[in-house]
DNA sequence: CTGGCATACCTCGCAGCGCGAGGTATAATG
DNA sequence: CATTATACCTCGCGCTGCGAGGTATGCCAG
């Protein structure tokens, strides 16, 4: 076991849907990706860059979101946006996360009850 | 792609959380477990055969589960039940969730308004 | 100007998990 | 006797997370 406390297995595929997520809303470059989510859920939800890039780079050749470069003060930064195929994926994951969320939600709060 | 469209990255660690959330109420059967998922969920999540039984394995390998076998008409069950161990972990796993799951929604609502 | 830090991008490789496909055995039903 | 439901199990593929490591730039302190 290398290292079981972490959250790791139940964050999986959260990372695609919030970064859809938040490129639907806005136009954002990788970086700011990484710090708002992490704002967003006062750090309750870290998406490293490890997990980030390669997920960005996959969404990308799947045709869900799209890049370009931008040059600020001399730094050069990849923006990426959703497409309108991104924005159908993200209904049905948003469908996906409800269905489950409510089924865990459902046994954690039952059984006693009933 | 296999089969992006399928909640798999999605339900990941989650079997692990249902499963020991029943155990730890009542001693319950493999098959048993996997119909009471469906059943309490309304069908929203299915746990296979194929994810549950390494899942149990593997769980009781840690000792987070304990099991014993339980002859009824000819056949052979194994029933299983959350040691104090394993509701410790089922603790920590359902705080996880919470924050996890308060993270997403916080995402998902948040944008538009903010 | 040099060292350190934040920004900004990226890859490699291991390990974990889901899951379709397949396998075994028993009891009941047609 | 064949099929269906119950009940258990494994193999192997493939996706994903993520720690570790790498590159390059701008900025500030010493």
């Amino acid at each position: 076991m290398p290292s079981p406390e972490s959250s790791a297995s139940l964050m999986s595929g959260v990372s695609e849907l919030l970064i859809l997520k938040l490129l639907a809303t806005r136009e954002m470059y990788g970086y700011e990706l990484a710090r708002t989510i992490r704002l967003l859920t006062s750090d309750g939800i870290v998406v490293g860059e490890s997990v980030l890039y390669p997920t960005l780079h996959l969404l990308e050749k799947r045709g869900l979101i799209r890049s370009r470069k931008k040059a600020v003060e001399g730094r050069t930064r990849v923006y990426y946006v959703a497409t309108a195929k991104g924005k159908r994926r993200l209904e049905g994951l948003t469908d996906q996360w409800q269905r489950i969320f409510k089924g865990v939600e459902s046994i954690l709060a039952g059984p006693q009850g009933a």
